[in-house]
DNA sequence: TTGTATGCGTTATCAG
DNA sequence: CTGATAACGCATACAA
């Protein structure tokens, strides 16, 4: 039962509109240059015109018009972000960052997600680029094989700065996490509670950030004197945003006949997405089977307290992704030296006992 | 170690310039209004001419400079969201029902968050509104009682929706949930399952949609025939953002002589604040005490399988405000009749079974 | 059918 | 110290 009002407005089609250095000028008597240069506090002008000025514009609350400055200056101050998601805790933290900085820069930030989807990508792509951001901010989709869309951006001189999910292809700054410390170490903490058939549950193949992970994995299995079976690796193709997927490739693995007896997940989503198939299954953690995974929602905790999570600092990460990207825009010259940051993965352990009750499905 | 490369960029100063009206005329050699013309496919324009220019744009992959077109039609084509937090399910959810909208109608989506503060939400919306949004959706903070910051810019003529979180004394078009029929819902629900010391965890009293959702919660106590205690109703006012608030809150009301036996939580935070209070203090739902929550992560499923929540239709929320706006926006005569639109909630039940240990916490 | 002139709001350049 | 003018990219009323 919707009800009704009548709007305050009275005049009909009374447009929202903000007062301009032209009404300024009118208003005092003077011209719209000299009432730029008040404003702009020009030396130029007398003390007694500037007074009289902002007096005025502070009155009537003037702003300039960013959309005619943007004409003007041929920048729109505001840049573009994309990401898969912004329902993920690790993207939703890094928007923050770079909201942070762009803040207080006085630069907007649009949002765009790509939901994975490489077509979706360049389509937001495509549609930035013609609101004329002044940078792009990015993290690949799973599916992004392609570039040529962002090269060809690139090219004509837009800044862009890749985080998390980059491309090696394009050369600019960059901000990543040391994804194959962060997966070293958590793949030796899994062997060192005692775990022996370690699988890697990770993200599409064709992601940078996913060949690191596995061969952080490789690595730490090599190290431990452990076999590396490809079979226990699978690539998840959607990075987990659709469930199904992380069914079949848990499926996968449980039904192998050496079944693994402790699941190394690699992103946000295919940890929660694990877990959500342990429940499915009445699979606990860690009696039946173990698990680490890559994590930075709050509430992994909570969803198993005895969950060891490597946990990516992602605030950090966006803040100095948009602050490259500041400097980029900022700078008078063209950029020559680019940059890739390295950050540190947290790896923050839960797990007190030892893996001591998987006998059951090793001896299956 | 960062390393280096060098910029592909031979020019100094090469700047990211696209082609623009005039460049096509001056290439053709006719006059920037023809091609305009041709471009939007004008009556006057010979076929001729118009297929000229249409493949010449194609070839160098025109596009209308959207920073121009905004200062002479003097819209935007983007839009303000304001919400507390985009790193909550119910939000971002929201966003995406927004966003899916607005990428129809080819309209620019500035997300701004207030992390719950008043004076970061004007500081907001004094920004976009510097960025000439063309109309605003807006959830307000908790902290948010005086609504001058934006009744001056409804009075302007700045189109706004708001959404869940609505203020009663602007008058434009609302979107919100039936508030009161899920927190009744939710209450009769507990009480259904036996529990008859139930309190309520709730939001900024300030909110409307808390003193609806207390409303609804304090019929459904009467109509059972149980009492309403004031002492078991906590008010959060920073809507569980801070856990500490959730802590003191859940504190209070365990420490009452008569303590409660169920939690009725109706917000996402309060439910996972809650959550995290249990884990901490090591009490578990529904044994020790009985819970039900607002909640619209995915994860509440996989924190608590036996956790019945009330569930809001976040993404239609969205679509339904943003839907609204464009019509505001779009409609060449001001708009006076505003409705509020109600959808309703969803009580997802998990808890199959009835309370039944709970003596001890009653009889202390 | 096409071209010319104007304006959107601002600032920079040049002329008083 | 201040004012007139041009320019940013586009659309459109008006002129041809």
């Amino acid at each position: 039962m919707p009800y009704f009002y009548w709007h305050l407005t009275l005049e009909p089609c009374m447009k929202f509109e903000a007062i301009t250095i032209k009404d300024i000028a009118k208003a005092l008597g003077l011209s719209t240059s000299t009432v730029s240069r008040a404003m702009r506090d020009s030396y130029e002008i007398s003390a007694e015109t500037k007074q009289r000025v902002l007096e005025y514009a502070k009155e009537f609350n003037y702003r300039p018009n960013p959309i005619a400055l943007s004409l003007k200056e041929k920048r729109s101050r505001s840049i573009g972000v994309i990401v898969c998601e912004i329902a993920n805790s690790f993207f939703s933290q890094a928007i923050n960052g770079i909201e942070s900085v762009a803040y207080n820069k006085g630069y907007n930030v649009i949002i765009s997600q790509s939901h994975e989807s490489y077509e979706r990508e360049v389509l937001d792509l495509q549609f930035l680029a013609s609101r004329s951001i002044d940078g792009l901010l990015i993290s690949v989709s799973t599916e992004t094989k392609n570039i040529e869309h962002l090269q060809k951006l690139h090219n004509k001189g837009l800044p862009i700065v890749f985080f998390d999910r980059i491309v090696s292809d394009i050369h600019t700054h960059k901000v990543i996490v040391d994804n194959f410390t962060g997966s070293y170490n958590a793949t030796k903490h899994l062997i060192e509670k005692g775990y022996k058939r370690i699988a890697n549950l990770t993200n599409a193949e064709g992601l940078f950030i996913t060949q690191d992970r596995v061969l952080g994995y490789k690595k730490a299995l090599k190290d431990a004197g452990l076999l590396v079976n490809e079979q226990l690796i699978k690539y998840c193709d959607h990075g987990g945003l659709i469930q199904a997927e992380v069914d079949a490739a848990m499926n996968d693995l449980l039904s192998h006949k050496n079944k693994p007896d402790a699941i190394f997940a690699t992103a946000d989503k295919l940890t929660t997405g694990c877990l959500q198939y342990f429940k499915k299954n009445k699979i606990t953690v860690p009696k039946d089977i173990g698990l680490l995974g890559f994590s930075n929602s709050d509430l992994t905790e909570l969803l198993n307290p005895a969950l060891t999570i490597v946990k990516q600092p992602a605030f950090e990460m966006g803040e100095k992704a948009m602050q490259l990207l500041m400097q980029i825009i900022e700078s008078k010259r063209p950029v020559k030296e680019f940059e890739t940051v390295t950050l540190n993965t947290d790896l923050i352990v839960r797990d007190s006992t030892n893996c001591n009750s998987n006998k059951k499905l090793l001896k299956k």
